[in-house]
DNA sequence: ATGACGGATCTAATCCGA
């Protein structure tokens, strides 16, 4: 059985709605998260994706910033959703699956952006997104015998070869050494494996963002891989494709991230 | 040439993204 899964930060649902329909269509991922929604969860264009199949639906939105949700066409047994940092923001919603027989927990994640200055002391934004790592320091891939699945728009790019240079982004909110170690520790307690990393070469060049600012995104192709997909070693072994969708990229009214897409073969 | 854009909001100028 061949499981296909899903993540984009698609920048405004309700704006992009259209794109996640043709995604859908030309993909047909089992299951989509999606993070930066930027609605509440009764704007949530729900009837859009389950004319498409995806029925079963979890959302966790707010007004006007951040949000996430994740649309299935698989049973979603349970959700909920952690309140890291106790802040009351929309930043994680976890939902259980049976694959293969076994339950599994897929846990759809918005980590902070971290604003522009990379000194928590004088930068609240960063301040929160050190901690908001920390946090996540304590989820580990296997929870009372239930593997996990970790997806999302991380907004941290951990290796060399996940940003543009890397000697010019040391400096740069996303890429700072504070942010790469703190996730790679998050990796290492958590037991997860980078999936994306065990498909493609570590020293090979990947990135699921690239900026609005850029006259041409593609010319000056100056992105960084800021969007994940983690699981537990077991799922990991299953692993059989992983995609990063560039030409979403390129489309009309595109969001400045793109799907990342992953494929196990379970059984 | 890392802000050059773009989205949401008490529709106009402001906050936010990364």
């Amino acid at each position: 059985m061949a499981f296909k899964l899903a993540t984009w930060n698609i920048n405004s649902v309700r704006l992009r709605a259209g794109l996640v329909e043709d995604f859908l269509n030309s993909h047909q991922p089992d299951i989509l998260c999606l993070q930066e929604i930027k609605c509440m969860n009764d704007q949530f264009p729900a009837k859009v994706f389950r004319k498409l199949g995806y029925e079963h639906q979890a959302v966790h939105g707010q007004k006007g910033y951040h949000g996430v949700a994740t649309v299935s066409k698989r049973p979603i047994h349970e959700y909920h959703s952690t309140d890291y940092c106790l802040m009351g923001d929309t930043r994680h919603l976890c939902t259980r699956f049976e694959l293969g027989g076994r339950p599994v927990d897929l846990h759809n994640f918005y980590v902070p952006a971290g604003g522009d200055e990379p000194d928590p002391a004088i930068n609240p934004k960063f301040d929160h997104k050190l901690k908001f790592i920390e946090e996540m320091k304590g989820l580990k891939s296997n929870r009372d015998g239930v593997p996990g699945l970790l997806v999302g728009d991380l907004n941290i790019a951990p290796l060399e070869s996940d940003v543009w240079s890397h000697k010019q982004l040391l400096k740069i909110v996303s890429h700072t050494p504070v942010e790469t170690d703190g996730l790679k520790d998050v990796m290492a307690k958590g037991e997860w494996v980078d999936v994306v990393r065990r498909h493609f070469p570590e020293d090979q060049v990947l990135y699921s963002w690239w900026s609005y600012r850029a006259k041409d995104w593609k010319a000056s192709n100056r992105g960084r891989r800021l969007d994940h997909v983690w699981s537990h070693a077991e799922l990991a072994d299953h692993l059989s494709n992983v995609e990063i969708f560039e030409d979403a990229r390129g489309w009309e009214k595109a969001s400045d991230h793109v799907p990342v897409i992953a494929t196990f073969d379970l059984e």
